[in-house]
DNA sequence: ATTCTGATTGCATATTTATACATTTTTATA
DNA sequence: TATAAAAATGTATAAATATGCAATCAGAAT
């Protein structure tokens, strides 16, 4: 059920706060309202391939595609990468991104020209999408996986 | 002197085969001719900064060439300094900012991630945020000055 | 609705990895 | 050379992380 947003807030936290520990990111989602244990965090930070490299005070978790790039991923997209998140408000959508991923993707999506976004503004690691009256929100997520499937494992359900 | 050999060798076994363990690492290194323990190899790859991510049948070790930057706490806040004012309307909070500041106050915003604040991006002297649905401004104004206390003396309205 | 199937999760624990401490080895300096 | 200081290492163990298993849950199919 809220899995896809628990991985959504991982992935955020990762990418933006320095986390030495699992216990510690276990801390930071549990302050964010999720319920869960250790177990299931090591399973998502498999399942999110998120790695662990040694830092000058400990160790530090990284978004793995951060570190491997060369060698496995021959057909890498800048899109998929940079995306991290989804969420919504009223009439819009708001996607946070890697930074300075947000021109990226923002473009991909007008490029895309789907009927339920009428535009995108973009800051660093942001999009703003404005969504089109009378579309909901699972409307708009079906949308994009279908006009950016590089994006369907990102998006919920 | 044996020290670096060894060094070199992991680095060197590192790089051309998937390893899922210090203990299948120090196999290797101890049919190499290398004599230590698990205690010395965890040491050498935190020295050489090998990072650990899953893979599909485990772990891999792999050697990181990008390093991560911490920011180092200063007197000075940028964050405080370039904030001028902020309105809400709607779902919206619009910040504006001295000149160029926008980024830097954006990012504060982002990194803190205040649950009341979906995301925002910045213009040059402004940044739009967009609210959570169901926070009032005050809700809004108590969290940014919870999440960043130097902006606290700006926030009065 | 009932049954089946697969995904998700917690608990308990195994496995793996890091580290405090003591000791040895190396390096530097008088 | 002798001595002090620093670096490297092993042992034992703490700390962190992964996972087998059983329970639960969510959907799909009948």
């Amino acid at each position: 059920m809220s899995k896809e947003k628990r991985l959504d807030a991982i992935r955020k936290i990762i990418s933006n706060h320095k986390i030495g520990s699992q216990e510690e990111l276990l801390s930071r989602l549990t302050d964010l309202g999720f319920d869960l244990t250790q177990a299931t965090l090591s399973r998502d930070l498999k399942q999110l391939k998120v790695g662990r490299i040694p830092s000058d005070n400990g160790f530090s978790y990284i978004i793995s595609q951060k570190f491997i790039d060369s060698s496995e991923n021959r057909e890498f997209s800048p899109v998929a990468y940079g995306f991290l998140a989804i969420e919504f408000s009223g009439n819009l959508a708001v996607i946070k991104t890697l930074p300075a991923y947000s021109h990226t993707i923002a473009d991909a999506i007008d490029k895309s020209e789907m009927n339920e976004i009428l535009g995108t503004v973009a800051g660093n690691d942001t999009v703003i999408a404005v969504l089109r009256e009378g579309y909901s929100s699972d409307q708009v997520i079906n949308a994009i996986g279908n006009f950016l499937p590089e994006l369907k494992g990102k998006l919920k359900q």
